[in-house]
RNA sequence: GGGCGCGUAGCUCAGCGGGAGAGCGCUCGCCUCACACGCGAGAGGUCGCAGGUUCAAAACCUGCCGCGCCCACCA
């Protein structure tokens, strides 16, 4: 309640209650400020536990001085190159937040209306008519031309003629333009000052006076007709009338315009029921009215072509999501309208001269110098005044109005970059790298981001753009308060780690949505897991590490090396899920196949060498394997590193194959490997299938392959006979791989 | 009205010109000295529908159907 004074001892109440609480503006910051630094805690809380990588010294705050100076800053630069401006122009208007609001901050809900068609009288003749059909009969005393389509020639003998408008009699004159759709109601509009963007194109186009009917508020109220501007051929009648619908909301006034044009007959036909599309405020309940008020803009419009020349040298991941820039930009029908009616948020570091009515001039801003950012208009008293000029006939006043929050956070790289405070930073990190976010707001933080870096420094603000799904519930639908399914992050974390719950969303591929998947977060508290065990398992072995010479030891490795190259080559594609998929494909492997291969070597039965190949090759492909997962799950890598490596895995390098395998210029050929894991399956799937223990001893195999595959096989066969717990493998060339085996005889084996 | 994306095993999805796949779920078996929070195996699909191109189509082209989203001057 702005008429409060400060109340150094308000308290809000423990728990809102139903009632509205009288709080003054200061108190309500006051509150805001608590609020804010509560959230920043949880949200930091989150990140932290999340195992994001951010650098807690580089944060800022939207309203925090750093970004008021920015935002100011760049805001005055734009007006001195003529690219912001003030202006009275009709302009998008919410009634209920009684502000300005951005075509970006726009919705269209399909909601239930009503057509009527509308009879005008043609003026000084017997009884002509043309109709129209309107869903907005409120707005008829705002009428102020009746339009048709200059090719439409049912209404082409009424052109340049005079129609009175039911009820109010107003002349308005019959006009043409090419927007006008002879296939839309009965092909004639009315021009209402101002009803919907169309109808102020046809104000400005055709050179419309204007009658303004719609209050701030939203209710309604016109000039005296029979005075300059309201003519009327019968104002008494009009005043009645209006009298009729002054301070309604356009809601009421409609029924009660309705039944006048009834008992007029101008009404033909019975009103009409329909679903229409209508613009909201994506925060409003009310349908928005244009309303003509003074507000900063920012150019955009002359820049279309401009702007989707950025996009198209944008990277887009995935590729599709430019479209949807694209679409946007070739939309837009104003310039952005940048100041908003709101208490909260960054003043426009201007002031206005005051006449010698005490009227402000409009046309003769005066603007912070930079030096002296961030100002506050309210507070600060401009350059040549003092402070006791404020408010008189010949002093100032300051802009009331702040920036659309989106004008702060649109300068994001450049705040970050610490723009003009830190130059070297700033030269060495813009244009960055990755805007990463999701597509609810391309329209908006990609789009401002996008015009604000083009205005200011002549580029592309980044050179990708990694755009996301959303998050959805269990069920696939979307998370809303009001529906009341949402999940809480902490939740998952609790339930499954966090760890588990980035495995999840790593699964999720760039530009399509994710429902939160409990099976799948168990999925990766799985892998955890089984990280740890064999990680515990690979460094339990006693065999000091040696030579890697054993076949299979150097096919595992190259194995390993080409699951690293893809990871890598998903990873510079933006492809995540992939680079995942790759490496816990090979891992799963590595544990059931690999592992079981060479335990008993390992264990020393075949020997020192062989023991020291088999330890050493474990080692170098844990080491990798650690760091190519570290970015998935964090914690259970920088748990296992700490076991037995200096430092932070996630300050060692990314691996690459290269360093695996390629070192002394040998080929890569995981062939052994791959046709060991092969036989020693077809052995398990023989026990599995005898329902026997899977360390049954075998008597005998007969592998049948190619000659080929057959040599690989012998590299291996010795410890393929461990790992199978098998007494004797015979080879048998063939075209196609198959695997006889023979179990023992349990009456043997006794 | 225009556009984008998606429709593949019960579920979540990968594959995007030459063998129909993965994980989960389900069924069966196994306490094998890293892990029973585990291991092994099996069953399960006319790849939305209809045409076309091709020696060959889940994949390419055309049309249709369904779902989701974006944009639109919606009188």
């Amino acid at each position: 309640e702005p008429s409060l004074a400060y109340d150094p001892a308000f308290q809000p109440p423990a728990k809102p209650g139903k009632e509205q609480v009288p709080i003054s503006r200061p108190n309500f910051v006051e509150l805001c400020e608590r609020l804010t630094a509560e959230d920043e805690k949880t949200f930091e809380e989150l990140f932290r536990r999340l195992g994001l990588s951010v650098d807690w010294q580089q944060t800022y705050t939207t309203i925090g001085e750093v970004s008021r100076r920015a935002s100011q800053r760049a805001f005055l630069r734009l007006v001195h190159r003529g690219l912001a401006y003030t202006a009275e122009a009709p302009t998008m208007w919410d009634v209920d937040f009684r502000t300005a609001v951005a075509q970006a901050e726009i919705e269209d809900r399909e909601v239930a209306g009503t057509y009527q068609r509308i009879a005008f009288d043609i003026e000084g003749d017997d009884g002509e008519r043309i109709e129209i059909e309107t869903s907005r009969p409120e707005l008829i005393p705002a009428c102020v031309a009746l339009v048709v389509n200059p090719s439409d020639e049912r209404y082409a003998p009424f052109v340049g003629r005079t129609a009175l408008t039911p009820v109010f009699r107003v002349p308005v004159p019959v006009v043409a333009h090419e927007l006008a759709d002879p296939e839309k109601g009965t092909g004639a509009a009315q021009v209402c000052t101002f009803g919907d963007v169309t109808d102020v194109v046809w104000w400005r186009d055709l050179e419309l006076p204007a009658r303004v009917i719609v209050r701030r508020d939203g209710t309604l109220a016109a000039g005296r007709f029979g005075e300059p501007g309201w003519e009327s051929r019968d104002p008494d009648a009009a005043n009645a009338a209006m009298a009729q619908l002054e301070g309604k909301a356009a809601k009421q006034a409609r029924k009660q315009i309705v039944e006048l044009l009834r008992e007029g007959g101008w009404l033909v036909g019975e009103p009409e029921p329909v679903q229409h599309v209508v613009k909201f405020y994506e925060k409003g309940d009310r349908p928005l009215e244009v309303i003509s008020s003074r507000q900063w803009f920012v150019s955009t419009l002359d820049l279309k072509d401009a702007l989707l020349e950025r996009g198209r040298q944008l990277s887009w991941h995935p590729a599709f999501m430019g479209t949807r820039y694209a679409s946007w930009v070739e939309g837009l029908n104003q310039d952005w309208a940048l100041s908003r009616q709101r208490y909260s948020g960054v003043p426009f570091p201007v002031w206005f001269p005051l006449d010698d009515d005490g009227e402000p001039v409009y046309d003769a801003p005066i603007l912070a110098e930079e030096a002296e950012l961030p100002v506050d208009p309210q507070d600060d008293v401009p350059p040549g005044f003092t402070a006791e000029q404020r408010g008189v006939p010949g002093g100032f006043v300051g802009d009331p109005d702040v920036m659309d929050t989106w004008a702060t956070s649109s300068l994001t790289p450049q705040i970050a970059g610490r723009w003009e405070d830190d130059p070297d930073l700033f030269e060495r990190v813009f244009p960055m790298d990755l805007r990463p976010q999701a597509h609810d707001i391309i329209r908006t933080w990609l789009f401002y981001t996008v015009l604000r870096a083009h205005l200011e420094h002549d580029s592309l603000p980044w050179t990708n753009a990694a755009i996301s799904g959303f998050v959805l519930d269990p069920d696939r639908k979307k998370m809303s308060k009001s529906k009341g399914n949402v999940v809480v992050p902490t939740e998952v974390f609790e339930r499954h780690s966090a760890d588990a719950v980035r495995y999840w969303a790593a699964s999720a591929r760039l530009g399509y949505d994710a429902a939160i998947d409990d099976q799948q977060m168990k999925v990766g508290r799985r892998l955890a897991i089984k990280i740890l065990n064999a990680s515990r398992f690979v460094l339990s072995m006693e065999a000091a590490p040696g030579e890697i010479t054993e076949a299979v030891d150097r096919a595992m490795l190259c194995a390993l090396a080409e699951a690293v190259d893809d990871a890598t080559a998903a990873f510079d594609g933006y492809e995540h899920a992939k680079a995942l998929d790759v490496l816990e494909t090979f891992f799963w492997s590595f544990t059931d196949d690999y592992l079981e291969l060479v335990k008993q070597r390992a264990y020393g039965a075949a020997g020192t060498d062989g023991a020291g190949s088999a330890v050493a090759a474990l080692r170098a492909a844990l080491d990798v394997l650690l760091r190519a997962f570290a970015p998935f799950l964090p914690y259970t890598t920088e748990e296992v590193w700490s076991w037995w490596r200096e430092g932070s895995v996630h300050r060692s390098a990314w691996p690459l194959g290269s360093e695996v395998i390629d070192a002394d210029g040998s080929e890569r050929d995981p062939g052994v490997y791959e046709v060991a894991a092969a036989v020693l399956s077809a052995v398990r799937k023989e026990k599995a299938l005898a329902k026997v223990s899977l360390k049954t001893p075998v008597d005998s195999i007969t592998v049948h392959d190619t000659g080929d595959r057959l040599r690989l096989l012998s590299q291996a066969s010795a410890d393929l006979r461990e790992a199978g717990n098998i007494r004797a493998i015979d080879q048998a060339e063939a075209d196609t791989f198959s695997v006889d085996t023979v179990l023992a005889q349990p009456d043997a084996a006794v």
